[in-house]
RNA sequence: GGGGUAGUAGUUCAGAUUGGUUAGAACGCCGGCCUGUCACGCCGGAGGCCGCGGGUUCGAGUCCCGUCUACCCCGCCA
């Protein structure tokens, strides 16, 4: 007996019947989207990730089956099906809102592969159902068209790295998933060593060592589609496995990075939505961005800048401005244009926006055109006034918002509130696309009296800040880069130290002991001795960048097998607990209050 | 670690302020009718531990406490 399979090829998708094949004999394999059964006549959509044709089972056909009819009557949704029929014109009966809505097919063979249970959401492009319903049921939920599509994109940005980066000199090379724990960073996925009892590697939080390792190698141009792990909290942008495409170069500048990879950037979004995307990006400094954005990941779609006030109130009667400045914080602002149609609850809510950051609170007034009216508008003298708004470009209507602390608090704050107000006053052009680069950045930032890398602890000072890394080392700016798409910082990446001198006065700065370095780094501090060509990389979030070309809101819909907030797979049930046996292979013992673990 | 929102038929929600008959709707599902549907239509039906645990009360979906899960955010993420 031979098979469906075995008797008939699939001739055609889904998605691409016309007019054109009107009388053509096909074979279409797919699932049961929707029936219509009208009775004497049923008519099913028929589904594949290209699209949908519908089948008419008609009676007045020429059925090879007898039972045709019969069965045709049984199917129900997501039943996966194949069929041969006859392409015919759907006459007036056209469907213009359906690619393939001027045809249909009348089947004469009819295999049904496999029947489904009722799904326990319906199938379609719009789904309100709730997302732990969908990651429990993935499979399913990947069935939907926009998923589908996001996952296809994806693979094609894929596809189109690949090929533009091979074109451009590079070579793919792949770097070990079992690694030596590295401090500093994020937190170490680990994973026990049944060999050597006691002992751990880390899953890679990126190949830096590695890539850097290859270029002493003398590979000049190295890249790498690559998953990279970092056991930390989640965000809607962030997974704790994800995607980088992982680039080093040898004798380069920042300059020649960048062009490069503004290369890469052209060539995606080319490809994917057909746009030039006209590079050279515009630049920007690290204290730039923060100045006048707050962050150093703005979205340039929208203006809202930052207005430091600080001086203009220096010597204000308002203490909470002027004790903020007397104590070396700083006041700044944002002016709201036509703020007055905030409803007071809304400028409330706006508030409590900024107390999330650590603000005491949002010193607010409108500008009228006598005068301010507000809660702070009594606390500032005339002159005062005056020049606030010739500084903020504020005119009658307008509402000013100030934060008073530190600039640690005030910037990121401010950096919200800027994203709060566009959406609220819809400045955003959903269709722009809006990329600039980060420049400059500190080399370290100090908590509690001790440095960290502001990148990683390869990254190159500026050639005229390396002496600054004796005296003020908190002045020093990195050879560093980031590249940021619509307010997503989507890559990252900086010219490395290539001195093994220079990176061991590195690690000592960051508090790591000469012992302690040679233990944990020291292969790389002996590579860097044995002729080690200037080098430098940047790494670029493949998610994020895919969510943002595909207009997702989440790097969940671009991920084909996503993790909860809580780092779990709700449909493979990971993590888990583990048998004894694997334990004690592991010399490991659980030291965990039993009544608190969950099963 | 902290804050916020949500959890009631298979699904999405209403019911909750003000505790009180038999917890509703839409979609889906099942059955019947229907030859041009494409959100097919019409008729009928099944379907509920109101997330879980405790408390208050004569009585709790509703009030109180705890807890779990999902999502968003702060911290964290070189």
């Amino acid at each position: 007996m031979t098979t469906f399979l075995e008797e008939h090829r699939r001739t055609h998708m889904c998605g691409e019947l016309d007019e054109s094949n009107i009388g053509e004999e096909v074979t279409l394999m797919g699932w049961v989207s929707k029936r219509r059964d009208l009775g004497r006549m049923i008519f099913i959509d028929l589904r594949d990730r290209t699209g949908i044709t519908q089948l008419r089972f008609d009676p007045y056909g020429d059925d090879e089956d007898t039972d045709l009819e019969e069965r045709a009557g049984e199917l129900r949704p997501e039943w996966c099906i194949g069929i041969v029929g006859q392409v015919v014109s759907r006459g007036a009966n056209i469907n213009p809102d359906m690619a393939t809505g001027a045809i249909e097919v009348v089947p004469t063979k009819l295999e049904v592969f496999s029947r489904a249970e009722t799904p326990p959401f319906v199938i379609r492009d719009e789904t309100d159902a709730k997302e732990e319903l969908r990651l429990e049921h993935r499979y399913l939920d990947l069935r939907r068209k926009p998923l589908q599509q996001a996952l296809l994109t994806r693979s094609k940005v894929n596809a189109l790295t690949r090929n533009y980066l091979l074109d451009t000199g590079f070579a793919e090379f792949e770097t070990p998933v079992l690694n030596r724990s590295t401090p500093e960073g994020a937190r170490d996925y680990l994973v026990p060593s049944r060999i050597h009892p006691s002992k751990f590697y880390a899953l890679p939080q990126s190949p830096q060592i590695f890539k850097q390792l290859l270029m002493i190698s003398g590979f000049d141009r190295y890249f790498q589609i690559v998953k990279c792990f970092r056991d930390e909290d989640l965000r809607a942008d962030r997974q704790p496995e994800f995607t980088q495409i992982d680039m080093e170069m040898s004798f380069v500048t920042p300059e020649d990075v960048i062009e490069i990879c503004e290369g890469l950037i052209a060539t995606i979004f080319e490809g994917v939505h057909g746009i030039d995307v006209q590079p050279p990006f515009e630049r920007l400094s690290y204290d730039e961005s923060m100045a006048r954005f707050g962050v150093d990941n703005p979205d340039l779609r929208f203006d809202l800048e930052i207005t430091d006030v600080s001086e203009i109130v220096a010597e204000s009667d308002f203490r909470v401005f002027s004790g903020t400045v007397s104590r070396g914080d700083v006041v700044r602002g944002l002016c709201i244009p036509e703020g007055n149609q905030l409803s007071r609850k809304e400028v409330d809510e706006l508030e409590e926006s900024v107390k999330v950051y650590g603000a005491k609170g949002l010193a607010w007034s409108e500008v009228q055109e006598e005068d301010w009216k507000g809660p702070i508008a009594n606390f500032i003298s005339a002159d005062e006034k005056k020049a606030i708004e010739e500084a903020m470009g504020a005119s009658p209507g307008d509402i000013v918002a100030f934060i008073a602390d530190s600039t640690d608090v005030v910037c990121p704050a401010l950096g919200n509130l800027r994203d709060v107000l566009a959406k609220r006053f819809d400045l955003i052009d959903e269709s722009e696309y809006r990329f600039c680069w980060i420049t400059d950045f500190p080399m370290f930032e100090e908590e509690d009296g001790q440095l960290h890398s502001m990148h990683h602890p390869f990254t190159s000072p500026r050639p005229e800040d390396v002496e600054l890394l004796d005296e003020s080392p908190l002045e020093a700016r990195a050879q560093a880069y980031d590249l940021v798409l619509n307010g997503h910082e989507i890559g990252g990446g900086s010219i490395r130290i290539h001195r093994q001198d220079v990176q061991a006065r590195i690690f000592e700065l960051l508090g790591l002991s000469e012992g302690e370095a040679r233990d944990k780094f020291g292969f790389l501090l002996d590579a860097l001795q044995y002729g080690t060509p200037p080098h430098g990389g940047i790494a670029f979030g493949m998610d994020r960048l895919v969510m943002i070309l595909t207009g997702a809101d989440s790097i969940r819909q671009v991920i084909a097998f996503p993790k909860t907030t809580q780092a779990s797979d709700l449909m493979a049930k990971a993590p888990s607990r583990i048998d004894e046996e694997q334990l004690r292979e592991l010399s490991l013992r659980l030291d965990v209050d039993e009544d608190a673990v969950e099963e």
